[in-house]
DNA sequence: TTTATCTGGACAAAACTAGGACAAACTTGC
DNA sequence: GCAAGTTTGTCCTAGTTTTGTCCAGATAAA
């Protein structure tokens, strides 16, 4: 049974007060209500006493109206929609906007993300015989098809990852032509070059730096960790591939950025990664903690430590320390 | 003759309100208003109360005429034409807008107020000075804002190709940190990808293979040349940057390819780049012909010829030739 | 007690509609 | 080259709909 939690992979198990869901969808208290009473926009759980309890799904579907009623949507036409409606009513209209002054909320996105299932493999599957067809519609077709069964960080760490593995095993094996896997890549790279949810953006967002460093020329690990992080209220300052340490450390500078994440992949032995790694942190105040990820980080364990850099086992690790230092209350152990 | 396939593409069940049209189309209300009353040029449906319900597809004609009527066309001659005879006379007219500037006084009467070229200029300082703030939110505004302005080949050729330039002579110079380049690349790699997202596809447009070869690793080009390509009516098989010449052959055999299109930009000495072109040339059908474009692309002239390749002098250039082999009217010649 | 939430309704601001006025820019005729 | 006519963007008024805010009296929570 597909059952509402599946599908949203947002929890809808009512808990918070009306208070609370005003504080973080921006909206004021009487017209959350007013907008219950005229279109049943939400309809909250009660307690025993009438009080109204929202849900996860409640609150992420009342900040996704407030965008679409930003965007020029009427309430009537919007209030009826599910969620996964209404962020694909969301995603194109912040695709086609041309300027809209944001003012300054005070709110945080709040979804957590489950993961579950086994038709991941099959999605994996149908993926990789589109690339094997060089059939692109149907490769961009089943990605934002994928992405509407759940959540954002949920699809990339039980989707998007164990593809590029995939598509890499396959080509370093023959199975697959150098062509496919960058056919795969430069589609990925849009793809999720894509997905920034920029209608979050309130301009207090704490930033962080996102890159690689010089030698490291695949970028799709650093730009796949630049929209899970936005999902959790931080402003990525993407700089795409390949940046020398004195750069980033520059950009982390002017930027005012509070935490620098690098992705390594390939090669995991470049001799110049030591070096960069070395001159990235001493160029950085030591309060800013730096990310090392990807693929090839574990090469470098003993430089990591030695160096005091950061280096998260999963996606959900990093996002859990950015979420922590985020609310002051980083301890700087990982 | 507008069939009926050509004009499904693009949804006419009526759900947008006005506000909404205003903001896609870069109009104003009243404009919008305007328009209707006096040339009927668009007639939206009416909710029950009497409000304005506008479909994709008359936001689509309203964002052609807003163009056609920027290119010095006048309002009445538009606004009766179908949508597709609003995309040619765009189209037609996209192709003098970038000389227009220069000759105005020579080819245009005083009638025209085109973009001028002073207006283009400011763009792209705006877009600058966001570069150099790292502002990025900023940044992406105006690049959608621009784009609402022009079509997207006058963009491309106004706006975007001017700003790589001037972004990549500010870092030589030193005027510009390599911090900012990056960035701004990153963001123009998203804008430029996804781009490709607005056209439609029915399955039957011929193919062009689009890449950079061995050792070219600035893709912006080659992506550039994939959104242009695909308002022509071409479906891209972009490979993105740095890719092998048997594996670019493979790949124009598997998709059944009609043409293939490289960017060469830095660096333009690169001594596999003979070996490259003289490779993908003997690979490939003689039928198919191999476009090759690009700043560095003069500095391999005679290899050029020599190899039987094409070499358009513009974006222009090569869009022409493009239509000509499309509509198989293709002569070999450049 | 004090503060927060509930219901139902009132009221006002904002947005939309229709019709028309007007000035600036452009075109045409002389 | 000037005057008369057209085209076009913007603005105004007045009436309607939609939407945001506020109030009063009652109940619950801290």
């Amino acid at each position: 049974m597909a059952t509402l939690e599946t599908i949203s992979s947002v929890d809808t198990s009512p808990r918070h007060p009306i208070r609370l869901v005003a504080n973080r969808t921006g909206l004021t208290v009487d017209l959350i209500r007013a907008w219950e009473k005229r279109y049943h926009v939400v309809e909250p759980a009660r307690s025993d006493t009438q009080r109204r309890l929202y849900s996860d799904y409640d609150i992420e579907r009342l900040r996704l109206i407030r965008i679409a009623k930003q965007n020029g949507r009427r309430l009537v036409d919007v209030a009826p929609l599910t969620l996964e409606a209404l962020r694909d009513v969301v995603s194109e209209d912040s695709r086609y906007e041309v300027s809209q002054d944001v003012q300054a909320e005070i709110y945080r996105p709040s979804w957590t993300s489950p993961l579950e299932s086994s038709e991941s493999a099959d999605d994996i599957d149908a993926l990789l015989f589109s690339v094997q067809t060089m059939d692109q519609h149907r490769f961009d077709q089943l990605l934002q098809e994928g992405l509407v069964k759940q959540s954002l960080p949920a699809f990339l760490q039980t989707v998007i990852g164990p593809l590029l593995a995939e598509i890499g095993e396959s080509t370093r094996l023959g199975k697959m032509r150098i062509a496919h896997e960058h056919m795969a890549t430069a589609h990925l790279r849009t793809f999720i070059g894509a997905l920034r949810f920029r209608e979050t953006y309130t301009g207090n967002e704490p930033k962080i730096v996102i890159t690689t460093p010089t030698g490291q020329l695949h970028e799709l690990g650093a730009l796949m960790v630049a929209a899970l992080v936005s999902v959790d209220g931080w402003l990525p300052v993407y700089l795409g591939p390949n940046t020398p340490a004195d750069e980033i450390a520059a950009c982390a500078m002017q930027s005012g950025a509070r935490a620098v994440s690098l992705s390594l992949t390939y090669p995991a032995d470049d001799p110049r990664i030591p070096t960069e790694l070395t001159r990235l942190r001493s160029q950085l105040e030591s309060k800013i903690p730096v990310f090392v990820g990807g693929s090839a980080a574990s090469h470098h364990h003993e430089l990591i430590n030695r160096l005091g850099l950061l280096s998260p086992k999963s996606l959900d690790d990093l996002r859990h320390s950015l979420n922590m230092l985020r609310d002051n209350r980083f301890q700087g152990i990982a």
